[in-house]
DNA sequence: TGTACATCAGTGAACGCGCGTTCACTGATGTAC
DNA sequence: TGTACATCAGTGAACGCGCGTTCACTGATGTAC
């Protein structure tokens, strides 16, 4: 069953396909909320070409679900990063600034929930060639350590290892982006709530919520 | 190819099977970290047993792999209920016992890691009948929770809403234990740091690490 | 301005694979007589 | 004690499916002359 049929992209124009494969198996994932429904004649259903079309642009399956990675963290970072500095153009105090990101951490999370999963389910192993994920992963992670930083030397956290104390939210944001879509039955408090509780406690904020 | 050629069982003992095929599912889904992995062909290798012989005992795939997160949670849970009341009999005090239970959370997910990742990665949709995974799933929680207010009781923590203080635990040590397997190129802090950080920022505890 | 043709942007049919599941069966074994 | 047989504990072959991938192809279109 082909639902869309799309029309043929004119002379030069090929690499259009391209994105809109992207497109298509992003939506997918999305969708679907499993890696493996990503195929390629799902994909290919999606975009309304034929599967062997997307060898033109992708050499294998492998590549259109690591494309989707790609896409997810620059979409991800940039979220964390544009909520991180709208707070600082503010003019907002460093906890304020600490607070947007992680906000904009969750929210990501929350409004895309099957891309962020895929963010880091997936081993960052070290092969040939120029470790790509990891740098990707680490951008929004750097951003984390140097907002608790700030609020160390603005003198309203009393952490004495920020790295440890950024990991500690990092892993707390995580374990709530990830098993609140999973577990709805259970009586989560307000996220708000849950927030301040992550950051005043493990960046050890000093001064009152 | 047939690795294992499992000899028959005597009559009247049939149902020993059920427990090999969940054995041998269990172990491939640990081995390969994929819910999808545990195919009836691939469990039935496992097992050295031909694939229609699985329908003897399970109604279709799909219970294989329900049997197999039953059973991670009660090992789950009683992994955890045991350090838990290991620490309440040796006298130790509301603090020790809260740390004994996270650590040996921990300790379960670092030495099963997919069949951790099975536990809360499937939503608890509430269908007909008893709505079984969510009352296994929120045994841990309840000590969780039971823990923290020993500590607010003992007067060595500052909380005023051990409801929120356990969830924010609880989201930190999921985190913490998803996390990890997936990104091992990052630079974690000791476990035992990292631990102590969630917990004495999380719950609140006043006296001195 | 007209036209031949190279190239682009795809398509349709086919392959071999592993899968879940169904079906008819088989051979060992405990039991009734 | 001997034996017929019901039952148990499985097996082997087959089905239809969707998959990734390969291959030879087709028809539109821009361009060289």
């Amino acid at each position: 069953m082909k639902d869309i049929v799309r029309e043929r992209n004119r002379r030069g124009e090929g690499a259009k396909l391209r994105a809109d494969i992207l497109a298509g198996a992003t939506e997918l994932l999305e969708q679907t909320g499993s890696e493996e429904a990503v195929t390629l004649r799902a994909v290919a259903r999606q975009v309304g070409i034929s599967a062997p079309s997307i060898y033109s642009h992708f050499p294998d399956r492998e590549a259109i679900v690591d494309a989707i990675i790609d896409g997810a963290f620059g979409d991800f970072n940039a979220a964390i990063r544009d909520a991180s500095n709208a707070a600082t153009e503010a003019g907002q105090d460093p906890l304020a600034r600490l607070h947007a990101g992680c906000a904009a951490y969750l929210r990501f999370a929350a409004e895309r929930p099957n891309r962020y999963q895929l963010l880091f389910q997936r081993r960052d192993f070290l092969g040939d060639g120029p470790p790509r994920v990891p740098a990707l992963r680490s951008e929004s992670f750097e951003l984390l350590i140097s907002s608790v930083r700030a609020c160390v030397e603005a003198g309203i956290s009393d952490s004495t290892d920020p790295q440890l104390a950024a990991t500690a939210i990092w892993v707390a944001l995580h374990g709530l982006a990830t098993l609140r879509p999973h577990t709805p039955a259970f009586a989560w408090p307000e996220t708000g709530a849950l927030l301040d509780r992550i950051i005043y406690g493990l960046a050890q904020i000093t001064s009152e919520p």
